[in-house]
DNA sequence: TCTGGGGTCCTAGGACCC
DNA sequence: TCTGGGGTCCTAGGACCC
């Protein structure tokens, strides 16, 4: 194994994380203030858990857990359907209010966020721990949600910080007591490492994140790889990841899969599902004017395996009548008759901005431009009157069992103003229509 | 968490070239 | 033709995260 330098970032730093507690829920009861101390539960409409507010999980309620068993465990429980956009709104209040206090902000997911201090003690003319502290203050003033805080040297600290006391927590670990944190922290529980490389690590005799730290760094290089190395470093104080500000605006890849139960032996049915998928995938590659160069399809048969194949695409594309053929040849050359298969799965890579897609000698011009203008169309009815107004002929058997797409948007609007598309589509009495390309 | 959906990054090994 | 060394690119697959 090559062992390349780790880069250490000047040190120490101030790093904050900010872990929202049961953050969906949360947004449930500071909208509908008759529910706060209530057991609430959101994902109604996928009929799993997908938050649970204190007062459920006290009860016994976890995440993923089917409505059947929560209503045994818990009787009472207020069931409530997922509301993304309303969430979204809240996160990005959240963000804003961090940043009234640093620019260094990263939005690392819907419900957690990093926050570089480093250097701030002067300004606010207080100690990191305190900081932390009026920001925990700030959002659940304004937002009315709780949340728990990590202020440490680095991110993996920070973010062991934060977990160590939930709800509405704020932990600070300074570096000459990291080892309390760590002593009793298992290495499972540690940001990065999984159950794989934990279960490795206890082989080596390594239970404890403390035992981790402590173990010498040759050993942590010779028998592990970058990550980890990585991971080490920042348990010991020493800041290798930075916060990063930028947000991102652009994917590396984009998939679509969908799971569907019972599974299935259908020919005809599994590839309506991929073709679905790729639907679905190519429409988020547009709205974000990307085309993809190579197209991934893969099936997961009943004991969870998957077996796939990448094919690589002779002109970068978002639209789906481009991408048909290689679909159906890769579905030929992965499907095998007789086997269920619970899951379909596209996945769009090597994507690229559409507008810098070179064009060769022996790109068809007129056709292309003939079927920008198509799904130019397509997409405009989309958002007039709902995803999948117009859909491939392919992706029709689908129709025999499909149910809901979860609701789910990336532009924030405001609460009621629109709703979401097969509704609104039903709501308006409007036909579906079919193209065939 | 006997398993939902959407992502990212890393590494080993093969192909190919000089 | 064979041999060896070294670099680059790509792919498959692993591992992890929310």
């Amino acid at each position: 194994m090559t062992t390349q330098p780790l880069t250490i970032r000047s040190w120490p730093r101030a790093i904050l994380h900010l872990d929202a507690d049961a953050f969906f829920a949360s947004c449930e009861q500071a909208i509908h203030p008759e529910l706060r101390g209530q057991p609430v539960i959101t994902g109604k409409e996928r009929g799993i858990v997908a938050a649970a507010s204190y007062e459920a999980k006290a009860r016994g309620v976890k995440r993923g857990m089917s409505l059947m068993d929560v209503k045994k465990v818990c009787p009472e429980a207020v069931l409530v359907p997922s509301d993304y956009e309303t969430y979204s709104l809240f996160s990005v209040r959240m963000f804003e209010i961090l940043r009234r206090f640093s620019p260094d902000v990263e939005e690392y997911s819907i419900d957690e966020a990093f926050v570089d201090l480093t250097g701030l003690r002067r300004k606010f003319h207080c100690s990191y721990g305190e900081i932390g502290a009026q920001i925990q203050a700030a959002v659940e003033r304004d937002l009315g949600i709780t949340v728990s805080v990590g202020v440490s040297l680095s991110k993996v600290l920070a973010k062991a910080g934060s977990k160590y006391h939930k709800p509405h927590g704020l932990t600070v670990i300074p570096g000459r007591d990291i080892h309390r944190y760590l002593e009793k922290l298992s290495v499972e529980k540690i940001w990065g490492i999984g159950p794989n490389t934990a279960a490795f690590l206890n082989k080596l005799g390594i239970g404890t994140a403390l035992e981790f730290a402590r173990t010498h760094e040759d050993v942590i290089k010779k028998h592990l790889s970058k990550p980890y190395q990585e991971i080490w470093c920042e348990l010991n104080g020493m800041s290798v990841y930075p916060v990063v500000t930028e947000s991102k605006s652009t994917y590396q890849s984009i998939s679509k899969t969908k799971t569907f139960t019972p599974p299935s032996t259908d020919e005809a049915f599994v590839f309506a599902q991929l073709s679905k998928n790729l639907e679905n995938a190519c429409i988020k590659a547009r709205r974000h004017n990307l085309a993809a160069t190579r197209l991934i399809i893969f099936l997961r048969k009943k004991d969870f395996r998957d077996i796939g194949i990448e094919l690589r695409l002779n002109r970068p594309t978002g639209y789906p009548a481009e991408l048909f053929d290689a679909l159906r040849e890769g579905f030929r050359q992965v499907y095998q008759a007789g086997i269920p298969y619970r899951l379909t799965g596209v996945v769009l890579a090597g994507l690229m901005p559409e507008n810098r897609v070179q064009f060769t000698l022996f790109d068809d011009m007129a056709r292309i431009e003939k079927m920008a203008k198509i799904y130019h169309s397509v997409d405009e009815l989309s958002a007039r009157f709902g995803k999948h107004t117009v859909q491939h002929a392919s992706s029709l058997p689908t129709k025999v069992q499909t149910q809901h797409e979860g609701a789910r948007g990336d532009v924030p609007v405001r609460r009621g103003e629109l709703l979401k598309g097969e509704n609104r589509r039903q709501r308006l009495g409007l036909p579906m229509l079919h193209m065939k390309v």
